[in-house]
DNA sequence: CACTAATTCACTCAGTTAATCACAAAAACC
DNA sequence: GGTTTTTGTGATTAACTGAGTGAATTAGTG
């Protein structure tokens, strides 16, 4: 067909405005007008496929929202907004509403360390996941191992190693390739690189981090060899906390055991 | 009774979250969850009015965008992101999302300056209004005049002048009291500020204004006397583009005589 | 093995919104 | 001036989403 839904800008803008809490009638109304600058209700149904009969409906709610004029004459005609003031609008809208929620949840949120034992934590997707290692290091104050391949240290894990370096935390960092490690000795020279500890390559790898003895988190890639290869929430993790967790447990003898015989002691 | 709704902490935290995408069940167990920290499905449905059976579909939702994990034991239990991550993953979501619409829209949106000759169009809504100004102000490259009354001289729009002014367009301001045009002379030193052209006080006054001649807009409060005193919105304008608007016209003729008349002719 | 708690699933009900239709008012056109 | 088309408003119906409830299954516990 001639039009790829996921590449058509009308489309595009139609699903994002809907996101913003816009219905169906008023994005599409809006989309129509935007590319008409001016219009009717009989210019905007022509183009978009609402009912005429509804456009005035949803010219009513844009108007509640700034985002359309209306001249009073008959025909009614209806000015919109330009693309630019639209989105600068959501933007403060947003930001707005963020404001609020943060400091709402700040009231409530008593904050204090949950210092889980015995569990251990699912958490899906890459994006999740490395919201939970960030948080890891951000909270780390002696130490972070990290264990990873490379698509998995990313720009953001980088930064928040550098932060915490300045924090005096000490780095040790494996997984990484001759040329990245260059790149990491520059950006954190404080880091200790040491070698993958055992076979790694072969396997749906993914990430092992261990914070201050006390936090650990091991991730595998799902799709390994089937599955869709560019799928984003392909990545699996579990994650423990607390000195006397299971999993933290583990992995703190596996990573003391081979750091201290492997390489050295510290 | 003993709880405001718009006070409390959690209806406005559940309110913001639903208006972010999350189902009524899905904002309640979060907040629940966040004052919890950890918790089970019954610990959730203790404190908030979730019904128990319920509070699974909700987790799984909350999982789904990265702000609850689940310790797969029995009992369940939810573990919740910190009140700062989830609010820094709200705003980069929506600034996403904003950048798509965006660019969405550019692509869509022929700018074509729309130069409307005769009709006027109207606009509700102190914010809504606003925005016009501050658009008209942005477009304008040799001259800018506003009355106004000074509750509407925000801080928006003296910045506003002031890019037009490095611009090299020329200001011309009026309704302000003594005090404030010694502010305005300090932020807009080239601004010509003259008196009020008429009897202002006793209307329902809100604020004309003109730029380059050919875009004009009038503005009353609409709650002088009745209605709720603080209602947010309760200014109605109309505005009109173009040389031989009619408002535009008429506008034009009345500030060129009075300005050239009462004051000086430039 | 029996009993209880926990979890999942299926279903109802209500509210919302899309969509269509019918009608009144206004404009345009003989 | 009457007729026809266009425009605007309101009412009505259909479809869908999501809240709420309860039954059925599963997992712990004594």
């Amino acid at each position: 067909m001639s039009i790829d839904p996921v590449d058509d800008p009308r489309s595009v803008a139609i699903e994002q405005l809907e996101q913003f809490g816009l219905s169906a009638y008023a994005a599409r109304t809006f989309v129509a007008l935007t590319s008409l600058g001016i219009g009717t209700a009989k210019d905007v149904s022509n183009i978009s496929d609402v009912p005429r009969t509804r456009v005035y409906d949803a010219v009513d709610e844009l108007h509640e929202r700034g985002l359309v004029d209306i001249q009073q004459s008959s025909p009614k005609q209806f000015w919109v907004v330009s693309a630019d003031t639209t989105c600068r609008k959501f933007e403060q809208e947003v930001q707005r509403r963020t404001d609020i929620l943060t400091t709402a949840l700040r009231e409530l949120g008593p904050a204090e360390p949950k210092q889980e034992q015995r569990g251990v934590w699912t958490v899906d997707g890459q994006p999740a996941v490395t919201d939970r290692v960030l948080e890891f290091i951000r909270t780390a104050d002696e130490e972070v191992v990290y264990m990873t391949v490379e698509e998995l240290l990313t720009e953001d894990i980088i930064d928040e190693l550098t932060d915490a370096e300045d924090r005096g935390v000490s780095i040790r960092l494996a997984g990484i390739s001759p040329e990245v490690q260059d790149l990491i000795r520059d950006r954190i020279p404080q880091a200790e690189l040491f070698d993958t500890l055992w076979l790694w390559s072969d396997t749906p790898a993914g990430r092992v981090m261990m914070a201050d003895e006390s936090e650990t988190l091991v991730s595998v890639l799902v799709n390994g060899k089937d599955a869709s290869p560019s799928d984003p929430r392909s990545e699996t993790a579990i994650w423990g906390s607390g000195e006397t967790n299971s999993l933290v447990a583990v992995l703190r003898a596996i990573f003391t055991w081979r750091l201290e015989d492997g390489k050295l002691a510290d």
